[in-house]
RNA sequence: GCCUGUGUGGUGGAAUUGGUAGACGCGUUGGACUCAAAAUCCAAUGGUAGCAAUACCGUAUCGGUUCAAGUCCGAUCACAGGCACCA
């Protein structure tokens, strides 16, 4: 019996030995650089989900070996960042020990995975030597203006006491402990990503990120176009400047909202007649938390500002000024102009406000035609509350069920043309009128008059008062063509087809804001246009001419707190003088190193724990030489990681960051797998950071990454997440000892889709031991020949191609199915060649690295894997010359008939007729036409 | 609400990209070996009917395109992830 574990180290050491994984800077093969997210060595120890996808990207870079290529595969360690932080305080210990100790723990957990990681490239983010290169890549951006302290008012956790990102506090929930963030007034230290908004959008197209990546990173920079509009406030010199992503609605704006941040309250307070009321609504807005700000089905609250009107400029209409925390101040102008018509948040203020409502979009229905006449007409809708039935009219044939329409006379009012219609034709007199809705340009062709026609109809609401009835005036062509029936809603749904009709029951019953395209009316230059961009397009130009606006672009990016209120993090390398302001520390100064100190917890103020260390605080100015003070803030975690792959190329070097020759040498990072969960913040943070670079001629490539893919997570047995309180956490040590490290990446590669989320099954790794063992079991079969056996060829051939294929593809799940077929077949032989069993256990080296190698070396069947190179399959030896094909009749199998591969279609016809089953199923039927695809189906169509 | 995905046996998942649905594994059942068990090996295994040949049904639901649909198109439902008062 074989003991695997023994055989694992044996390996390991055999590999570590002879450097085998080493990456050799500037060797003449071909460079590749495979990288996954370095882990958070965290007290919790290794997680089958880390197994997963080392060992996906382990046997990409063995493939990639074999197949001559000088492979980079690294491993470091993200160890800076709270959850350290929290465990040495929860342990009394420094951080510096607990994550030196937990780095331990993990790196053996990863080295008996027997993972091809070129181990002498190995750092940490919380080396010095490492993070003295962060520190001077932070002093590029201060040099460059990139990096700036504003005062903001942050997101702020009580809990951990310092200051999130918007990224680390999404949904209002501190993103390490849960606690509810608070809106807290900090200065902080900003990057300015936003101004590489853009180029973070373009840039995507120089990578091969999958879609989802890139959508989601398109989302979160969330891109829109627009215009600034100015708007005058009346009596004064000022203007309130607006941004809007629909210039084409401005005929429709009712009123302004602006943020309750917004500087112009104060600004013009002597002006504001409720100044009291203003200021209590704005404490009330400042104590919400960003969170409950953004709760979107929360009622929309607000207070008029009474004493400032606006002037709309293209209409000079006086418009009324609102504050609202509906409108932010951090995007845009914190002003918008409001068309409650057109945007279903200014709809509900206005609903809400009372404020008007003036439509200047038409919803168009119907289908246009040529020569269509002009008409106004309204469609009514009388609902009895009694039996909650609405009145409908049934034409039949003529045209279904309808609702009472009819056309308006000249001068006459939709009201009055509405009720004159409904006694018309249905008697009743006693209705009350409810409401109205937008006008619908509706266009149709009337067959009974030959012509077509366009129609602008208002639809009304009215409720039946009593059944008091007249008697109606029809014309004599139509009387007795349709009844008048009262009906349920259901019905309604189901029965009236026409869209107008339809369109009109169901805004009556629903009125809302109607924001999809349509034919522009009340809107001067407008009137008539009925394409969204057409009109838009339009009036920016106008708004040019005029001196009213212009274009704007938008993004939802922000600029990047950079600052953190914490012990464990890179001291941010700047000096403050009284005389000079801020100064960077020089760069034969770095790193500034964290002080060796007892106390790192906290403080209740919310300032850094290095506040506290006076001796550290206290320095003198690098520039003047006067006393000073050092920063006391911290990067946040995501700075260690924004160029840690950059270092691997050349891990060592106390110089620079990193060598030229190693940058140009190693280019971009082909392969970059990390976790979904990263998509939006560490990858666009690391872009932005390379970009940076780029752009101050620090690195050769503008992009970082060519190629991201994700792993789907792994879940605990039955699909639940794997967690402490549940107790179905799989430690991958156990099952190393259980089932040996072989096993256990045959089965994370074996267990599904690599994108897809998968639920853990000791059975099925069981299912892959057994495989293992069979693989050695079979060397019992092994003969003294060489070359393949006869019979085996040709599914070793195909074998070799489709596993080739599978690994490009990270299909690793069928790369082992393809071996476990493969392995079925040597089964059943009595004897298999040394090279029959030499290939498969090539094949399988990737995945199974130390039994292959093991086993090659027993039996003697060549130099050791690692150091040979892939099997190349013969093209030839692929086609079959005979083979099994479905014949169907009428598109279900009903036979199936042996081909060769030279028979004709005539002849494959033929055999296909003669079939047994197929002869049945033709029988004194006619047959229509047989369609041969050669190679793959036959289908006979009869009737 | 919006944007991504996903939906196939008891179960994890395959399916040459429109061509025999359920490969391979797990589980289950039966058998062999064993005093017995474990391990191993052999056989069966989508559902219904039938001794069987075979027939019908079957890839979330409904409809469409096609000689042929898990795959393409349209609508609906469910689940997962991301974004969310972004004007």
């Amino acid at each position: 019996m074989i003991n695997f574990n023994e055989i694992e180290r044996k390996w390991q050491k055999y590999w570590e030995d002879k450097e085998v994984f080493k990456a050799v800077n500037n060797s003449d093969k071909p460079k590749y650089y495979y990288l996954v997210e370095f882990p958070y060595p965290s007290g919790a120890g290794l997680h089958v989900g880390h197994v997963r996808s080392y060992t996906a990207l382990d046997a990409l870079a063995r493939k990639k070996r074999m197949m001559g290529y000088n492979v980079l595969y690294p491993m470091g360690w993200d160890a800076f960042g709270a959850p350290a932080e929290q465990y040495a305080i929860k342990n009394h210990i420094h951080p510096k020990e607990a994550v030196s100790e937990n780095i331990k723990t993990f790196k053996g957990q990863v080295k008996a995975l027997g993972l091809s990681i070129d181990w002498s490239r190995e750092f940490s983010t919380t080396d010095p030597e490492y993070y003295k290169w962060t520190q001077w890549q932070f002093l590029k951006f201060f040099e460059h203006g990139m990096a700036y302290k504003a005062k903001k008012n942050i997101n702020w956790c009580p809990k951990c006491k310092t200051g999130l990102s918007n990224e680390d506090s999404s949904g209002g929930i501190c993103e390490r402990c849960g606690s509810k963030v608070e809106q807290k007034e900090k200065e902080q230290w900003m990057l300015r990503m936003s101004d590489y908004a853009e180029d973070l959008i373009t840039g995507l197209d120089d990578t091969n990120f999958i879609d989802r990546i890139k959508t989601a990173q398109i989302n979160w920079i969330g891109k829109s176009t627009g215009a600034e509009v100015d708007f005058e406030i009346k009596g004064i010199d000022d203007v309130l400047t607006i941004y809007t992503t629909r210039p084409d609605t401005l005929y429709g704006v009712t009123f302004m909202v602006v943020a309750p941040e917004h500087p112009m309250i104060e600004k013009h307070q002597d002006m504001i007649k409720n100044m009291n009321e203003i200021n209590d609504y704005k404490t009330k807005a400042k104590n919400k938390t960003e969170f409950e700000r953004t709760q979107v089905n929360k009622e929309k609250t607000g207070v008029c500002i009474d004493g400032l009107t606006a002037i709309n400029p293209i209409t000079n209409a006086e418009i009324p000024i609102y504050i609202s925390d509906y409108v932010m101040m951090n995007y845009g102008t914190g002003a918008i102009m409001a068309v409650p018509a057109h945007d279903e948040r200014d709809f509900e203020f206005a609903t809400k406000f009372n404020i008007p409502i003036i439509p200047v979009i038409e919803q168009i229905t119907g289908e246009k035609h040529d020569n269509e006449k002009i008409k106004n007409s309204i469609v009514a809708v009388l609902y009895d509350e009694k039996t909650d039935k609405y009145l409908t009219i049934n034409w039949k044939e003529l045209g279904g069920r309808l609702f009472v329409g009819g056309t308006r006379k000249d001068n006459e009012s939709p009201i009055d043309c509405a009720i004159r219609e409904i006694k018309e034709e249905t008697g009743y007199v006693n209705i009350e009128y409810v409401h109205d809705i937008f006008p619908i340009n509706h266009h149709y062709y009337a067959y009974n008059k030959n012509q077509a026609f366009e129609i602008e109809s208002i639809g009304l609401l009215f409720k039946l008062v009593d059944d008091k009835k007249e008697s109606t005036n029809l014309d004599v062509d139509e009387e007795n063509k349709f009844t008048v029936e009262w009906v349920d809603k259901s019905v309604i749904e189901k029965e009236v087809k026409d869209e107008l009709h339809i369109t009109t029951f169901n805004n009556l019953l629903k009125p809302q804001a109607y924001t999809g395209d349509g034919k522009m009316i009340n809107s001067g230059v407008l009137n008539g246009l009925t394409n969204k961009k057409e009109s838009i397009a339009k009036m920016i130009e106008y708004l040019k001419e005029q001196g009213y606006g212009k274009e704007k672009t938008n993004y939802k990016l922000q600029d990047w707190i950079f600052s953190r209120q914490r012990f464990w993090g890179e001291p941010i390398p700047l000096v403050y003088c009284e005389d000079c302001g801020w100064v960077p520390v020089k760069e034969e100064d770095l790193p500034v190193l964290l002080p060796d100190v007892a106390n790192y917890e906290p403080t209740e103020n919310g300032e850094s724990p290095l506040a506290a260390i006076t001796d550290w605080v206290n320095t003198t100015c690098p520039h003047c030489g006067k006393k000073a003070k050092r920063e006391t803030d911290t990067m946040p975690n995501w700075a260690g990681s924004s160029w840690y792959w950059l270092r691997y190329m050349d891990a060592h070097n106390d110089k620079e960051f990193v060598s030229q020759e190693a940058l140009k040498y190693w280019g971009k990072l082909d392969f970059y797998n990390g976790g979904m969960e990263h998509a939006t913040r560490h990858l666009l943070y690391a872009r932005f950071w390379n970009q940076f670079l780029y752009n101050i001629g620090l690195v050769p490539n503008k992009e970082p990454f060519d190629t991201r893919v994700s792993h789907g997570m792994i879940l605990g047995d039955g699909g639940v997440k794997m967690s402490k309180s549940l107790g179905n956490v799989i430690n991958p040590d156990d099952m190393i000892k259980l089932y040996g490290a072989d096993a256990l990446r045959c089965y994370e590669m074996f267990i599904g889709d690599y994108e897809k989320e998968v639920s853990w099954s000791e059975k099925g790794l069981n299912g892959c031991k057994r495989f293992i063992d069979r693989v050695i079991r079979i060397g019992d079969k092994v003969s003294k020949k060489d070359n393949y056996s006869n019979n085996l060829e040709k599914i070793i051939n195909k074998t070799i191609k489709k596993v080739t294929e599978d690994y490009d593809n990270m299909k690793f799940n069928t790369v082992v199915s393809s071996l476990m077929i493969l392995l079925n077949e040597y089964e059943k032989q009595t004897e298999i060649s040394k090279e029959d069993y030499r290939v498969l256990l090539v094949l399988l080296n990737p995945i199974a690295p130390h039994i292959t190698e093991e086993l090659n070396e027993q039996y003697d069947l060549g130099s050791p894997i690692c150091e040979s190179s892939w099997p190349t399959y013969d093209e030839s030896k692929l086609v079959d010359d005979e083979k099994d094909i479905a014949v169907q009749v009428n598109g279900k199998v009903r036979a199936t008939i042996k081909i060769s591969m030279d028979d004709t279609e005539e002849e494959i016809k033929e055999k296909a007729l003669k079939a047994e089953n197929v002869i049945n199923h033709t029988n004194g039927k006619e047959i229509v036409k047989v369609i041969v695809i050669k190679g793959k189906i036959v289908n006979i169509v009869v009737k």
